[in-house]
DNA sequence: TCTTTACCTTGCCCCTTGGGCAGGGTGAAG
DNA sequence: CTTCACCCTGCCCAAGGGGCAAGGTAAAGA
């Protein structure tokens, strides 16, 4: 046997990849032995292949997933580090993002201890409402983007059509978002006047409600920290048993640049259908 | 139905599990329904449920595997949210340290650009050395505790046993050992005299050998920069065709606390058989 | 009352990245 | 010639579901 060559044993030792890790890089085309006796089926590697064997090795340790590995591997060096860069500088960003939902969970569990002040829930009467709005499917990643450009849009489009907003701005959310999953979520305005729907922009009338309501400081205002808000106001409903009657929102009435941290900033709210008893 | 029952598709949503992630949970014994109609079979869950599957949930959206979740979530929250911080650092500590391996590779990948300075590779002429030595093993995470507490275990040995200790210190690697896999290292320390060797204390004689041998200065001491070391020897090795003859080693020859970080500190060695050619 | 529609059930196979074992062939050294 | 360390293929297993098929059900509308 050529000295340059290895046997799959030889081979992973020098790599720290295993001999069925190595015999399912080649079936998936991840890294084919330099050739393979025809007789007896032993796959040879050369000493060359360990580079980039340790190169796979490495990223495996890392989790990189092995479809990943060989995008990330293909082609010349330097297009090589900055794709690994890329994908590095996702794995920070999933890792700043759980922090922050660890950070939350970590509260709810704490709050039997040194308990947490909840949000004072109110029930809202919301009037019947005109109201200008975009829907889109979003994660948690681009939610914040989304709406402020969808908010953008449908503003450009109420003062070109002359209607007046009522200075508020509403997230209605058809599903979970999680930094993982994606939903559906209404962006609207309301307003009061006469608008056309254009492009992607429907205008419908919001039916007057009654809102199951926490306010919100806007320093609160970040994900996950404002899923507690959203806590309070599930048990507030829970032990009034109140029928839920849509989907959960929040609506904006500051804006962000004009107020404080503890400022009032935003209500998280639910419609309900008030019991006789509850007061309203 | 009870309205405060819910089908598994409406638990489904609340929570931000899917229906087969609910099933699944049942099985496990993770999460089961609070009732199963007998004749249909149907689940249903209760609203109570609600807050442990959307504990469940956020800590899925984390990777954390169900039988940590199944642990971080037994007993009481106190205790959970201590649980789950452990849990957390120990995640935190593994991104940090993939972030070296990250750094270590892009350089690699990079020096055919901006060329990292690659490190001197020469010829250690090593006389024949009586060593007393610890075998462990042990992973990157142990590996500077275990090193440091051997090495003192055999230092305070060879001072009660009347030994003149060379003042340096050993370590072989009979393996790869990285933040994921455990090898077995050995960690001696030379010395002159006569030794008996106790409890996991050898002696042995490390013969003479020729090693190639890159010299890293303290400040690139660590995992797995030092790595680019023994790339740098590995390279020298092809290059000219050595035979191997022996385990790779690292050979602390100075004090941390003595040095700078520029000094040099410790050579990366590998024994070969030279050549004629090769100058020595 | 019938139909439609949206849900629900179980069961099966699929993914990924290997680990482990059985049954059998091979290469080299003593 | 035997022994022992390797190597081969093939099969089953893991977690955490996704997806689909075949069939039962609940509720609402006609």
């Amino acid at each position: 046997m050529d000295v340059r060559e290895l046997t799959i044993g030889e081979f992973g030792r020098r790599t720290g990849l295993s001999a069925k890790a190595l015999r399912l890089y080649e079936v998936s085309g991840l890294l084919r032995p330099a050739s393979v006796d025809p007789a007896t089926g032993y796959r040879r590697y050369s000493t060359e292949q360990v580079e980039r064997a340790c190169r796979i090795s490495l990223l495996r340790q890392l989790d990189m997933p092995l479809s990943v590995v060989a995008e990330v591997l293909a082609g010349d060096d330097t297009e090589a580090a900055i794709r690994l860069d890329r994908w590095w500088q996702a794995q920070e960003a999933q890792t700043r993002s759980r922090r922050g939902s660890v950070e939350y969970l970590r509260q709810q569990l704490t709050q039997g201890g040194p308990a947490r002040r909840p949000y004072a829930v109110t029930l809202l009467d919301r009037p019947e409402t005109k109201v200008a709005c975009i829907t889109r499917d979003c994660d948690q990643q681009s939610l914040v983007p989304t709406t402020l450009a969808c908010a953008a849009e449908i503003a450009t489009h109420l003062r070109g059509s002359g209607a007046t907003p009522l200075g508020e701005r509403w997230i209605l959310f058809h599903g979970h978002v999680t930094p993982d999953s994606e939903a559906t979520v209404e962006i609207g305005l309301p307003f009061s006047g006469t608008v056309e729907p254009v492009r992607d922009i429907a205008i419908r009338v919001e039916p007057a409600a009654v809102m199951a309501a926490a306010t919100v400081p806007r320093g609160d205002c970040f994900y996950p920290k404002i899923m507690l808000a959203y806590d309070d106001v599930q048990d507030h409903i829970r032990e009034a048993a109140l029928p839920v009657t849509g989907a959960p929102r929040e609506i904006y009435f500051a804006e962000w640049c004009e107020i404080a941290d503890d400022d009032p900033f935003v209500h998280v709210a639910v419609p309900v259908r008030p019991t006789n008893h509850s007061g309203v």
